[in-house]
Parts: C-alpha cells; sequence; structure tokens
DNA sequence: AATGAATGAGGTTTCATTCAT
DNA sequence: GATGAATGAAACCTCATTCAT
C-alpha cells in the first residue's frame, strides 16, 4: 500500500467515525482502530485531530464548490431554469452521495470553536456571494425577482441546508430528484397564495 | 441573595460563556469566575456542565414554542396573512431578544453527541409537525399552494434558521420587521420569475 | 495543611526525586507519589515538571547569593583573610547543608537544553564578576596577585565547584572546615614549588 | 563510501547535533537528516542513541587520556616546570581542537543519568589519580608543596573544566597559550597575597 | 547494505467533579 | 449554604526502535 493510498485509508475511517460520534467524542484510539493502524502512523499522515478533521471539511469544500457551474444565459440549447435545476441537482448530489460527510458538515463542525466557526461562514459566505452574483444577473433579465438578492441567497441556502441535514440526521428518504423539484418550485413560487 | 437569584445568575453567566467559547471551550472556571462563586457552588444549583447547558437549550425551546401562535381562520378581524406574519415576527424577535441564546442554539448545540442531536432534531420536528399541520390545513383552505407540505416546514425552518445564524455569527444587520418581510414574502412568491 | 506548606511539600520531595533520579528520569508520577498528593494537585502548585525545576535551582541561586558577605578592608577587626575565609566557608556550608540541590546544580542542571545552559552561566558570571570585582580591588590594594582577574574568578570557581561536586556525587567526606582551609590555602600559595 | 567512512560520517554529525541541541533535544532524525542517512542506517552502525553519545565520549575520553605524557623527573634535558606546562598545554589542546565534543563532555554529558553520571565520575577519577600519583612523587621531590594531594588534584581539574566550559559555552576568548600560561601560575602561587 | 514506513509504550497535562472545612 | 483544594481519569502526542522491501 503506498502513501496516497494509506492516508486515504486514515481519512476515509476518520471520517465515519467523525459521522458516527461527533468531533470530540471521535478518539484517535477510534479512528487508528478502524484504519487498522497504529497510533503512531496516524501521525505520520495528519498533523494532528483537528486537521484530519479539517482536511475532511475542506475536501467537502471543495467538492461542493466543484459542483457549482456557472449559468449560461445566452446559450439557447439549454433553459436558464434547466440549467438551475441542474445547479441544484448537482450539489444535492454531492452532499447525498457522501452522507457521512453532509453529516459531519451540517453538524460536527458547527459550533466546534470559534475559529472553525469562522471557516465555516467563510465557505457559506463565498457560496452566498456566488449565488447572489447570479441572483443580480438575473434581476437584470428579468427572471429573478427584484429584491434583497443577499437574503434571496442565505434564505436558499438555509432550505437546502435544512433539507440536507434532515436527509443525514433523520434519515429523511427523498429521491434526490425530489428533493430538486422541491427547491426549485419553492423558489420559483413559495407555497403561501393568499390575497394580502 | 435567594436560591432562585443565585441559580438565574449562574445561568445568565453560563449562557454568555457559552455563547462566547463554544461548549467545550467553555470551562467551569469560566462559568463560575463570570458568575463570581465558587466551584463547588456551581454543583450545589447544577447537576454538571452538561445540564446547565442543557436547561439553557431547554429554555430557549420554551421561549420558542411559546411564541408561536395558533393562526385563527375564522376570526374576521385579523387576516390569515396578517396571523402568518405576526407569527415570524414573534419567532424573529424572540431569537433577536436574545442573541447569546440564540448563538448557542445554532451553533453551540450542533454536534454536541448523538443525544444532544436527537434533542435538537426532535425539537425541530416538533416545531416543523406543528407548520406541517397550519400548512395543510391552509391547503384545505386554499391558501397554501398544493405540494409536500412536510417539505414546506423544513425548508421554511430552514430559511428562517440560516437568516438568524449569519445575524448572530456574522453580525448580519436587518431590523427585525425587515427580516419578516422578506420571509414573508419570500414564502408567497419565491424569487425566480423562469418560465418553463 | 495550608497552601505555603503543601506547596514547600511538593518542592522538597520534588527535590529529592530530582536529586536521586535526574532531570529526565524523574517523573511527576515519582514526585506526586514522594509527595504523596494527586498528579493533579502538583499542577496546582506548579505550571509544569519544568517550572518546579526552574524553581529549585533558581532558590538555590538565591540561597547562595545570599551567602556571599562584602569583604570590608576598613574594618580593622576582621583581617582581610579572615573575611575571604568566612566567604568560603558560606558559600561552602550552604552547598554542604543541602546535598540534593547542590547535586541537581551541578550535575541535572548541567546541560539539561539551551535555555537552562544560559541561565546557569548567566548565575556564573554573576558569581564570577562579584568575584573578579573584589579580586581588582584587593589588587590595588597588594593583597592579590597582578594578573587576569576574569581568569582567577574562573579558576576559583572551578575548583570550588568540582570539590563540591566530588563531595556530593562521590560521598567525598572532607569537613567542611577543612575544605575552606584547602580552598584558601590553595588560592594563597598554590603547590607547585619549581624554580623555573 | 565503505563502511569505515559511513560509521565516521554519522558519529562526526552525531556529535555536531549532540552539541548543538543537547542530548534529549537532540532526535535521530536530526542526526540522520544531517549524516545524509536513513533512519534505519542508523542502527546499522550503532546499538542505539545511547550507545552513540556514548561512543562519543569514550573517544574524548580516549583523545584527552592520549595527552597526557608522563613527567620526567630524571631526564636533565627537559626542565620539570617545561614538563608539566607541555602537560597542560596539551590537554587544553585537546579540548580546543575540538569544541564539540568539549561541550558535550562538559555540558551534555552531565548528569543524563546516574549510570552516565558514574561513568563521568569514573574518567574524572582516573584522571585525578594520575595527577595525584605524580603530585606524590612531586612532592618527595620537594616541587610539589605538601598537603592533601588528592585536593589538589581536584581543584585542578576543576579550574580547568571551569575555563574550557566557559570557553565553549560562552565562546571565552583567550589564545591556548595563555590558558596555560595562567594555569600554570595559578599552580605556582595562587593569587592571595595576605599576611595572616 | 540501505531504506523509511510502521510501531506503540510512555509521559505530560487538563479539567469536570467531589468533599472536608 | 458556600467554598476551593484536591482528585484522577482520560486523551493527546512524541519519538526511539524495528523490519519488510
Amino acid at each position: 500500500m503506498d502513501k496516497a493510498e494509506r492516508r486515504q485509508q486514515i481519512l476515509l475511517n476518520a471520517r465515519d467515525v467523525f459521522a458516527k460520534r461527533g468531533y470530540h467524542a471521535a478518539k484517535i484510539d477510534d479512528i487508528v482502530a478502524a484504519a487498522g493502524v497504529a497510533r503512531g502512523t496516524f501521525y505520520l499522515y495528519f498533523e494532528d485531530k483537528r486537521a484530519i478533521f479539517e482536511e475532511i471539511v475542506d475536501r467537502t469544500f471543495t467538492r461542493i464548490g466543484m459542483a457549482v457551474l456557472r449559468v449560461e444565459t445566452e446559450d439557447p440549447s439549454r433553459s436558464v431554469a434547466a440549467q438551475i435545476k441542474e445547479n441544484i441537482r448537482r450539489i444535492v448530489g454531492a452532499l447525498i452521495e457522501d452522507p457521512a460527510t453532509t453529516k459531519i458538515l451540517l453538524s460536527d463542525a458547527v459550533g466546534l470553536d470559534p475559529a472553525f466557526d469562522r471557516k465555516l461562514l467563510s465557505f457559506y459566505e463565498e457560496i452566498g456571494k456566488l449565488l447572489e452574483a447570479s441572483l443580480i444577473d438575473g434581476q437584470s433579465m428579468g427572471i429573478v425577482a427584484q429584491g434583497d438578492a443577499h437574503m434571496f441567497a442565505i434564505m436558499t441556502l438555509g432550505a437546502l441546508k435544512e433539507i440536507m441535514y434532515h436527509v443525514v440526521m433523520r434519515g429523511l428518504e427523498y429521491p434526490q430528484e425530489r428533493i430538486v423539484e422541491e427547491i426549485f418550485s419553492f423558489l420559483s413560487a413559495g407555497y403561501l397564495r393568499i390575497q394580502p
């Protein structure tokens, strides 16, 4: 087994242990036992417990970041609606595909400590800004309602996160496509039908 | 100072310490120093660290639970829209009013350990069921769109939580009424304006 | 037992353990076992292992520093020779009185690490400067031979340290007064009697 | 590179690392990195860390031991004074020539652990006995003052060690010949000129 | 012979909780 | 009831040494 494989082996097992027990309850001993290596071996590959956790979260950030595609408004071959759905689908897919890291991201990584909080916030802000920029674009094209794009972005993110939170924490079972449709439809028309 | 006061004094200071440092970084020493009592005194009033944290969270649950009013569809004096807004307003108000506990609820209490996760989930499910029931009611009255009420509830909760998360974590500054309006408008019409 | 007593109790036992085993072989467990306290108690009174060792050495520095008296050349009631002997006597006495710390000073504290080396050197330089100043005084009064006072000081210090080293390490047995006489006589006339 | 060369290469680099960091702070990693060999290679040439350190010290013992010449009192061609000076010169030279091992001998090897202490003491006793025997010889020839030859030996050793300690630890700069003269003159007449 | 990945014993330190005063 | 000194379990990490390649 070469270095990269060994590293990966430890990383994956650590992910599972973190997902199962949470950051603090996950002991180095649990991780090395799961990975089937000696305690010292762990420290050959990772600085410390915090570092491996951070790497798991960082990789997830990257994976999610890569899932997002730029919406092409000029391309007549694909409708904007289809492209937006595709984006939602890809993000939801990335999260569903690896429930362990999703659980880590949405639960264990939250409130770990102030430094990690900043990291998380910074990731969500980044995502938020990307989305916000798209929304502002959409507003000028008349396909996004006028209004506070920043708020739109936050609420969209929140809706998505909450669904995924229930999926990974409660085993809420919805097929990926169903989730995509629900989110899309929610973003399109909300659900209140009141004459004010 | 009588027992109840002393207890309250410790509780409030613990809240601030938890909010500032997070659960694990908050030491009993920090709490008793903030409260100005001896270490042993803490244990006269609370079982252990976990118990005081749980009490803080439980109180918040109660406070938020009490903020919710039943929507009266038969009362002609108050429109349904107004009542829904009022509900959103009361919940947002309860969260904004005490940012320290809100931060604890949305950050520190998340992913603390499996047992606490269950508690949190159970609270959110409770809230979700209440909301869901209202939505199903609304559907039969034609003021809520047909569709998956459970999903509606989750996404609504997520949107609200995410706004409040940014408010308490990043100091996002929006007046309470503005938040209420944004949420209401989001629930009413979403923001996508695409002809599919 | 009050705080100061408890501190002293740990300090004295630590001194014995360090003297017996040397710095690195002395485990915190050995110290607390000797002192009859719990492991945590140790850390209530001392920052860490290094700190207690440093305190032991520092106290010895102080004790030895206080043993030195200024030589009064103007006082006709006490001859200079008597005063010098008195100084040697006091220093030798301070070292013999507490063989454990003397052993620590002359053996365990040596070469502990670069930072500690600087501390030691700084102490010996201080002592050396004091002695050197006295010698230069003495030279102007004609009671110290002309020559390199700095060297005189170093060699004197070395002779004294070496005797004490053998006393505490090998149990070399000489009465204090005998040691004083030997040093004094050595400093007075050396021992080589060669016509060059 | 043949076995002996490789061994020497590791030995010299280990010497430098020990001299720079001290025994405990010198890691096997530092040594093999300095020597440019793999970690496992180290253990092909040396039993363990302690063994290589011991070998460095032992070689120094040998080197110094070999520097000492027997004083010939019958040889009219070389005065006893010249022969004594020559001995001091050779020892000081051996120490100055390799400051790294001298520092190891006078600092790092001191107080390493009880076993090593015995080794050191045993070396110094050996040297001391040699010197003592010469002094007793000298006393019977009238060229060494009557008195405790054992003490003379210890103090001489101490004076020499202390000078060298300051040379290697503080970079005290004296030409070799100057050191020799100072020691010789100190042994010849001390420096106190007091009428008791 | 050389390598360097793997090992795991061992030691320091932290901190929630207890309990004698 | 209040105190705070004492406790000791528990967990992280280091690093000398081994051994398969």
